[in-house]
DNA sequence: TACAGCATGTAACTTGTTACATGATTCG
DNA sequence: CGAATCATGTAACAAGTTACATGCTGTA
């Protein structure tokens, strides 16, 4: 799963330009996928390059032009490739896990404050994913429902999850210095 | 963070050769960070380089040679700087997820299947995870119990939601097609 | 006037992957 | 004899990041 993936899922929504789909990224899907424009200029030609979408070129009034991309037969040919490719699993690169596995090496006080860090990270997009539940739900089918209910009772467990931790590591390393 | 990181980490405890930092990642280390050998060889030549870590060649009978690396003091000092630096958030890409936003698109048929796939991978991560703290239970220190400990709490909890929205997906669309 | 938003794009760089190349020994 | 394990490394490629460059309009 990469950005062409994604870009192309949009697209057979409806058509988008370059800053649309960013923005578009940055609201409802951004507690799965993020993408910089860095990444998404450079695909959207290299996908019209392939024939995977067509571009055409928006004049607008007070504002610069805008290239819109629709998606081709070749795209959502491509689009139904990847649904039915093997699904790869979470990648789970996790710096506080990393960080935790050296964490004889700092003191206490630095753990704790990892944990706090991931603790305000973790309930912040909670936060954001309620936010954009509340405002989307009634546009959303069945499978971005489940998708967003899957995301909010994760985060809700993860947070609870890393508050449990800091306790057992403030225990655990409390006994040893009395 | 990055390979170097986890690789000076590893050095902090003991010297390793590239193959052995291999072979403790796929073990202990699997569940929250992996690297290949194309990762691994380039980043200690470059960490050489750089004078964080020192080469030691070493003969040995009947297999070939090792070449053995050790932290030096620039290294532990560069260890201490990502370890003081700014925790970064997991990212969070989940291809399962995507997929799900673009649901509507596919037969729900294909969409169980990515359910029933992503729940055969949690379970098999569990698995791995629980044979792994019953074998080094005994030398872990309190961070690395508490990261386990943590890994097996949200597996588990993953392994369990996973179920559960493909439990709703299967009714919400049951319904429909009555 | 300066900044924020709209809009597109490039260049240098970082990081990592897969596949290939080499070569010895041990086990079945 | 072939496969697996030990052991190191390179090359081609893929994917993405940050910073820079451009330029217009509306607002404070």
């Amino acid at each position: 799963m990469n950005s062409q993936d994604v870009i192309l899922g949009m697209l057979m929504k409806r058509s988008y330009s370059g800053y649309d789909i960013k923005l578009s990224l940055e609201t409802l899907f951004s507690y799965f996928f993020d993408a910089s424009f860095g990444t998404i200029y450079p695909t959207l030609a290299k996908m019209e390059k392939e024939g995977l979408i067509s571009k055409e070129s928006v004049q607008q009034e007070g504002k610069p032009n805008k290239n819109i991309y629709t998606v081709t037969d070749l795209g959502r040919q491509e689009f139904l490739k990847f649904m039915g490719s093997k699904l790869s699993g979470d990648a789970g690169r996790s710096d506080l896990l990393v960080r935790l596995q050296f964490g004889e090496y700092v003191e206490v006080h630095l753990v704790e404050e990892w944990f706090n860090e991931a603790i305000r990270l973790t309930e912040e997009q909670l936060a954001k994913l309620h936010a954009d539940f509340e405002k989307y739900d009634s546009k959303m089918n069945a499978c971005q429902r489940i998708s967003i209910e899957y995301g909010l009772a994760m985060y809700t467990f993860k947070a609870e999850q890393l508050k449990k931790s800091l306790s057992q590591l403030k225990e655990r390393t409390g006994e040893k210095q009395l």
